[in-house]
DNA sequence: TTGTATGCGTTATCAT
DNA sequence: ATGATAACGCATACAA
């Protein structure tokens, strides 16, 4: 393995030199540089960062948890984060929770023995205490998913309004049994679109009928079955909300499935707008959420706060947007 | 920052000792053991890696190189990745390159500069020099895409094999005049599933007819527009075969706008069985790759790679499978 | 069983 | 403009 004292020795000149020319340091000749440059590129040499990490105690590496990559909605969250993130010399490690605190906790020792110089959570599955811990001590921001209580800044959009007009949207459709596909978990942005539905029912004068909501997980087979269970048991419905694109794909293949026509037996409205919303048959209309912004705005964020540490705590709220297509109107 | 040394102060002990807890290493009595242990506890201390990686010249964190993470065909590969990762105690990251060389080599130059132990490609975009460069120097992998000529080991399935499978499928259901859509890249399972296309027809006494062959990108859109074109000049055409299952469900989406019933007027086949595959409506025909057991596969040989480095080079094909669904049987 | 001391590759401070 | 050298945190060979 050849380092930079091969190099210098190579050149005739000092570590320090070398160094120097490697960090674009002022004070040194012209000739020297370009003498030392190609010295360097005749040697084939590479700085290994690991004495550059360990002499500056950083790594301008940063951490991206996500519950899965299997959901494109992450895709261009992280498109977003990954660009902000090149453009001020960071790289990023995008790491599976799997939605498991075994396995995020295991990615978080990333952070705390220094081999990242920040995280960004897309949805924690640690309590706000841990959180709060890790906020204190480093760099760290919530993304999209976040928890309410915790002393860490978050992006997002929202999730209220947001189901709100989804709701509204079906409403001023015509439709006034409307069934709905959320989900059993902790998420904020979970109790958020139901209370989005339950508002938009009653500033519109509908009764709000626990019959009419089912749980799923967020799967394609969940909302299929949440939406078999609703049509057998309540068949009056003719719209169905849910709080997910791929629940809501679910749900046109189980409607179709029953010989359903969309939209006009059944109207359905998901959230999120991944990209197979569109390519679905019928395509799906969803709230949009602006993820390419959500993830440049996490990342930098997070940027501002490695340069300077201190609570800055900053939550941002980004314009969502309803996006109509086959799925409620021809 | 707490440090070892810090540690061993409060725990009247010498550093070395401190190190061996925590590398468990032998030759530390249980009682001494046990009272660092406490004190590291207390201290809430974490061994800073940057230290330990810089001394071992290693990082137990290994590379993976996607085009994008936007393709759930890569959600599950990935999974296998990081399953013998983590039992192995290597750590995994992510890495978009956009299928774009720079963004590549960007991210190459992790390993170069030793803050990785090893990569997997995806779908490498260097070329075979520059890969046999990168194989000689560092542990590296080839995964489903790969360069035929380079030196460097890979795991995948026998893609000739798969499409005349695919198409054989088709032509056993009756049909004769079969699309094509494929994709202009230099991919070698692009290539390998065209051939595999051809030969099938050959075979079975079709003759390949170059008028309906289209050309994608492996994008919704662009099934989607070869689909439409391919219907307006060659409308004898009963079935599709598509190269990847999102250029497939283009593909039904387009068919569908033009009004044919699926699989009656036209039959149509993808290839990867992503996960949206049986969600689509309808549901696909398409191959499946043992995309988990490709994942730890080449997982594994990476890891033989780190362990033992020297030149052991090894070409791994595993078993593919046809998955019979709705768009091309009712 | 435990401690001492050296070095991993680099950067940065201080001299020159 | 350049060089000598200490220091970053840790693991390990060797000494005790």
């Amino acid at each position: 393995m050849i380092t930079i004292k091969d190099v210098a020795k190579e050149a005739g000149v000092s570590v320090a030199t070398i160094s120097r020319v490697l960090n674009n340091s002022p004070g040194v000749s012209d000739e020297t540089r370009k003498m030392v440059l190609s010295v360097i590129k005749r040697l084939n040499y590479n700085p290994n960062l690991l004495g550059r990490n360990l002499r500056r105690m950083e790594t301008k590496m940063i951490l991206v948890l996500l519950p899965t990559i299997s959901n494109p909605f992450y895709a261009r969250i992280v498109k977003g984060i990954e660009d902000v993130a090149q453009k001020n010399g960071y790289g990023v490690m995008l790491c599976n929770t799997d939605s498991d605190v075994k396995r995020e906790r295991m990615y978080l020792e990333l952070l705390k023995n220094r081999l990242s110089d920040g995280v960004i959570f897309m949805a924690p599955e640690i309590d706000e205490g841990e959180l709060n811990e890790i906020g204190e001590k480093f760099a760290a921001v919530q993304c999209c998913e976040y928890k309410e209580g915790a002393n860490v800044s978050h992006v997002s959009i929202d999730n209220f309004k947001a189901a709100y007009k989804a709701v509204k949207h079906l409403i001023g459709l015509g439709h006034k049994d409307i069934g709905l596909i959320s989900c059993k978990n902790n998420f904020l942005s979970t109790k958020q679109r139901e209370e989005g539905y339950k508002k938009a029912l009653i500033d519109f004068g509908i009764e709000f009928n626990p019959q009419y909501v089912r749980y799923g997980d967020y799967s394609f087979k969940s909302g299929f079955r949440a939406t078999k269970s609703l049509l057998a048991d309540a068949d009056k419905i003719t719209a169905i909300f849910a709080i997910s694109d791929i629940m809501a794909i679910g749900a046109i293949k189980a409607a179709n499935e029953n010989g359903l026509k969309i939209p006009d037996d059944i109207a359905i409205v998901g959230f999120d707008n991944i990209s197979f919303a569109p390519m679905y048959n019928p395509s799906l209309t969803t709230i949009s959420q602006p993820k390419y912004d959500i993830g440049c705005t996490a990342m930098e964020l997070l940027i501002k706060q490695i340069k300077e540490r201190g609570d800055n705590k900053e939550n941002i709220i980004l314009e969502h947007e309803l996006i109509i297509r086959e799925s409620t109107v021809k």
